[in-house]
DNA sequence: TGTTGATTGAATCGTTCGTTTGACAGCTGA
DNA sequence: TCAGCTGTCAAACGAACGATTCAATCAACA
């Protein structure tokens, strides 16, 4: 149940890059089998040959996208929380280990930078209706790693309060993937930043604030509702 | 170009209402113009009889969504505009004024609430690819109005860095409507928030605070991050 | 070389799709 | 009474869909 075994080569991975291209072009249910074995130089029957049906591709195609990012980020947290050896996380670390995957899964594949990310936003907003099973559970098991880790850096802040906010901040983070364009058609003029590295920095300041908003700050204790550090 | 009228009544009403809850059920592309008519007790023919092509019906379906939702924005800003003469607009309230309507109309729908809210993240998500014009040209306007209260709220935060953050404010209530239901999954035991009106007052909170990320409060003007409050 | 199992290819299966057709009923005004 | 318009209906259109069949082809090994 692991791990699926990702076909490094041979007519399979032809398959799956065929799709994956075509599924970040035009989105999942626009593409046909014979749109694929088009593109991949294949045989109509080859997509039933090979994963049974044009379902299974599918599924394929999504694990082989989301199940590097998925493993990055319980990596990236892993490593924090070794870091900080039990303490709680800084929240702007916590969210870059859920953007920056993305960002570093997208050099990685053979997609262009701005493919890959639609795909990658396409997929995430399905979650919870059409998502294979593996995939949905793995990202179930993330939701819950983060929610605690976001948790431990904002103790003040009520458990369900929290599972909102971080609702929102998915909720950017796969506009952003999904609808990069927007924004720079809005500025007119200047130039506007087009890096998904930057733009991602710029998410995580967003996602911060808006995770944080209530929260006194530690360094500067005022005196809240009422009265503590009253020196 | 103005104004589409809407059917009040008659067989054009009934496919209408047909196809949007199916829409609202099933996602758009999942709806055949045979699974309207099934619901409508109309003949397949009828869509094409009525509207000219499945497409078409589409687009009404959505006007008839969107337009509501677009006209009561731009009436609560303008409401605010003329209420604070002139000034800077609080932000919150501007905020609200974007996700209110959405909560405002659903009354008005014929749907269930969370059909409806499920409909309008849908629309809403696919900006940019696969809108019709008419419904594009509104949001885009709309979107300017909004883009430039947010900037007399927050004159120190630089246009496109604002362009960002309402984008991703965007996305975090497009991801409530569309996935109300992923959070309640996730907080066990104790019962959560459900209202729609009480979610998107979260969200107003959290986007604000998204928004004014860097932002000196204007009640106590700090310096910066260091020493404040050292007495 | 002959046999076996894996893969490919062309053709076709039954469905479903959006759209079109033409017959037909109900109503209207002359 | 009858032409004219509006709306409905069953039926059918061609195209595209996912899936399947079966013979041809290939590589590997005895």
């Amino acid at each position: 149940m692991r791990q699926m075994i990702l076909p490094e080569s041979g007519p399979k991975r032809k398959l799956l890059d065929a799709a994956e291209r075509l599924f970040a072009e035009r989105g999942m249910d626009a593409v046909s089998i014979r749109d694929v074995t088009d593109v991949a130089k294949a045989n109509v029957a080859a997509v039933n040959y090979h994963f049974g049906s044009r379902e299974a591709m599918m599924s394929w195609v999504m694990a082989r996208v989301v199940g590097p990012i998925h493993e990055e980020r319980l990596a990236r947290l892993d490593g924090l929380e070794r870091k900080w050896s039990g303490k709680a996380v800084p929240l702007e670390e916590i969210i870059d280990a859920i953007a920056g995957p993305v960002v570093g899964q997208a050099s990685k594949s053979g997609l262009s930078e701005s493919l890959f990310y639609k795909l990658v936003g396409r997929i995430f907003a399905q979650r919870a209706d059409g998502l294979p099973q593996e995939i949905e559970a793995q990202l179930v098991h993330e939701d819950d790693r983060f929610k605690r880790a976001v948790a431990k850096a904002l103790p003040t802040v009520a458990e369900d309060e929290l599972a909102w906010r971080m609702h929102f901040m998915c909720g950017g983070l796969i506009h952003l993937l999904t609808h990069r364009g927007i924004p720079q058609r809005q500025v007119r003029g200047r130039s506007v930043e087009t890096s998904m590295a930057g733009l991602v920095s710029r998410w995580v300041q967003f996602s911060a604030a808006g995770l944080r908003e209530g929260v006194e700050p530690l360094t500067a204790p005022k005196k809240g509702p009422q009265e503590l550090f009253d020196f």
